[in-house]
DNA sequence: ACAAAAGTGTTGTCCATACACCCATGG
DNA sequence: CCATGGGTGTATGGACAACACTTTTGT
């Protein structure tokens, strides 16, 4: 390319790029959140939320991926950008500009090993110790994003087994929206969407009678998402 | 801080970083998009969005800003983060990780001789040019965004001029929708909501009989933004 | 007086809520 | 046999789409 070009360039500023990833998971206890301890400065020692740096040749995504992958195991994992922190004083070092990523992780399925050796831990959502830099805002952000998409895509799914109950996902809707529903009511409209398919087989661990368990229709789910709104009650 | 941690942040890569502004404007022709054309390589000549470089100790916020009011003179402008590209290739000269926002603005308000001399032109949503870059997936993002947000919020209102009628609001979501609605039903909806404060004025450029003009009351907006659904029809 | 946009009224349908009730089973 | 969570049935009210209707006024 031309040199003026890269002289056009050259007059501004570079700046680091960082990831960090607000990874959701759920279990019989609620939602939670998987964070580390920083074992690096600044603020080592100091719960935080799982990042890294842009690398070379690489886009975000892909950073988030890696990041994801190296302390989970896990690499097919739902991902979404959720938004970019950019204040110049949101990092003390210097000014780090970074983008924040949401993820949605089954807890049975990762790698427990390389959790701990990371120094990492899930904290039930309403139990989040103080978190450095920004990152609380991060967490709040993707809080009341999952909510609001939550409403016309049910990503609540990634959350939970292969195989689920009813209950199961009301429990999950009533940890992401802190509020109870009639079970009724809420079984009738998770069924008339189409996009359950009934098992023969029963869960009873939280009941004698045991509850039906149920897979995603993912086939079907996908010709009909875009047309309906998931989930408003 | 310790040299140590300047010397961990030294590891790694720092990127040009750029913010790129999809602005929206509407009136009689219908929702429209502010363009300008490059008078500087690479692309020089093109169509574009208005953009430019993250400042020294600047957010991406102000940075939109200042562009923004570099643009069209406005200071006060709906603005709000949209996504963050970050594709290596995305700019054929270096890898730039460009933040596109997106803005509202009343078109009359602005200031046509500053806009003039940026070589920037007003077009219609469905009669874009072809765009540099990534623009065209910036455009198409951010009205997958708005079509969405405004759902619960009426971001739509930051189009409008001060004073409005029913049919210019719905003239507008017909627009943003690429839909037709029934004005006895839009206007019930409307009306419903309580944030309209009727005028003692007519507007009579598109009937004899002329339509009351509107204000958007927005205290009592305010109070109301979380409890609603604004629109979903 | 009539065309055309603004605005009102009426009706049937759908669907979310509330809640009463039945089912299955381990202790 | 009963407590407990799983699961079904039904009545009611409110929201909304469809559409018939009235109002206003410049030409």
């Amino acid at each position: 390319m031309a040199t003026a070009t890269k002289k056009y360039y050259s007059l501004h500023n570079k700046y680091h790029l960082a990831v960090d990833c607000v990874i959701f998971g759920f279990d019989k206890q609620g939602l939670k959140l998987l964070l580390i301890q920083r074992n690096f400065e600044p603020e080592k020692g100091k719960w935080s939320l799982m990042g890294g740096f842009l690398g070379n040749q690489e886009n975000l995504d892909n950073a988030a991926k890696r990041i994801l992958k190296a302390l989970t195991g896990l690499s097919h994992v739902y991902l979404e950008q959720l938004y970019t922190f950019s204040d110049p004083q949101r990092d003390p070092g210097e000014h780090v500009v970074s983008t924040a990523y949401y993820a949605f992780i089954r807890i049975k399925d990762f790698d427990a090993e390389l959790t701990e050796r990371h120094g990492a831990r899930w904290f039930e959502i309403n139990k989040i110790p103080p978190l450095i830099f920004d990152h609380q805002k991060m967490v709040k952000k993707a809080l009341d994003t999952i909510r609001q998409k939550n409403r016309f895509l049910p990503i609540g799914i990634e959350l939970l087994p292969e195989k689920f109950t009813i209950p199961d996902l009301q429990h999950l809707y009533e940890e992401i929206y802190e509020k109870k529903y009639d079970n009724a009511n809420f079984r009738k409209k998770v069924m008339s969407m189409g996009i359950l398919k009934k098992l023969n087989e029963k869960n009873r661990e939280n009941s004698k009678k045991g509850a039906y368990l149920y897979e995603f229709d993912r086939t079907r789910f996908s010709i009909l998402k875009n047309d309906f709104m998931w989930f408003q009650m």
